[in-house]
DNA sequence: GGTGCATATATCAGCAGTGACATATCTCGG
DNA sequence: CCGAGATATGTCACTGCTGATATATGCACC
């Protein structure tokens, strides 16, 4: 996979390992984090295999860099692979997981860990807002127009958002729902009691 | 992560590997899957680990089973994971990363690509309303009343429902954009060639 | 002269996950 | 009697990914 997407990113431009690990994680690719630790070997396989070419940079104040670039073989194989027709990936959310078992833990936990995740949320909320805020004050009208490159990032950005929204709305639902069930346990108990 | 799922379901009740391969995958755990691959594996490192229990339990008909039991040393270990404050997962979306280069690709098969996307997740959306129609029709006012088990299960299965809507919403709302997108680009051509 | 920081590349151990291969029992139908 | 299918457990090679560790340059600041 992360092989696809240093090479849609290589296709723009010839970048080096360093640049490369900047993109993932900042603003460009929403959809796709890697260390360099994972990046740096990749990169060695995809030039062994001829879908990169490498070229040593020198810089007077930094040190050299190590530059590489898509070759044809990598154009063919990054096309092949978007026409490629991928099963569903099954799905892998650890707080999902963690909710199905928080009936093991106090109703206070429970109800912290689900705003402790909300919060996240919208921490990651507001930062692609920022993003997308970014690309219309840069783009302005051109974001209605002709680029193919800023409409489809455009899309994926407005599924981040989507995607977000989505989780933080389940996380207040999840919150007042837990809160009737407290409410609806202090009554049973009333009634046994009284 | 695979053995606090585990662990989850082994406080139920004891398991061998196999009835476990059937929960993931199954009607039960909509955020986790794991193959039997990974399943054996990983039952004998934590029985190593003193989590879990093993008995051989023979049967008349069928191959003897090996059934696995949560210790009192596993059920502090799930306890303690509950209680942890994970960070946020990054995000990891095949699909998206493809429609991030969907400029590379002719816009038929961008859009032959988003539908066969929509058609999966509309498919897993009827998945998991067949599953909660199958808990309304088994616990019916029981929903709605004291089983806490029972309550983290719904609020899960809700998250997994809002998902998928959320998906194919956009899935739509990216097609009539695209549509929009290439009806500019023809007006465009339209405006040049007159 | 020392410390911290950004730049830049690389390796390693270890866990996670997949798909293929392997093996065995018992039942049911042809 | 043979094959298909459900039950049941396991291994293996490979890729994916994380966190830690290592190394080196040059700059700014104290």
């Amino acid at each position: 996979m992360l092989r696809y997407a240093i090479l849609e990113l290589l296709h723009h431009k010839p970048l080096s390992g360093y640049d490369l690990r900047r993109r993932f994680g900042g603003s460009i690719v929403f959809f796709w984090k890697a260390n360099h630790s994972q990046i740096y070997p990749e990169l060695k396989r995809m030039e062994n295999e001829g879908l990169l070419s490498a070229k040593r940079v020198p810089h007077e104040w930094r040190p050299t860099k190590k530059v590489y670039a898509i070759t044809p073989k990598g154009q063919r194989d990054l096309e092949a692979w978007l026409r490629r027709r991928p099963k569903l990936q099954s799905v892998k959310d650890e707080m999902m997981l963690r909710c199905f078992a928080f009936h093991l833990v106090p109703a206070d936990e429970a109800d912290a860990q689900i705003r402790h995740h909300r919060d996240l949320h919208e921490e990651r909320l507001r930062h692609y807002i920022a993003i997308r805020k970014d690309l219309e004050r840069k783009h302005g009208r051109l974001l209605e127009t002709a680029d193919p490159i800023l409409f489809w990032n455009v899309l994926t950005l407005r599924q981040a958002i989507a995607h977000e929204r989505t989780y933080i709305a389940w996380c207040r639902w999840a919150l007042r729902r837990h809160q009737a069930f407290r409410d609806r346990m202090e009554r049973g108990h009333a009634h046994l009691a009284g």
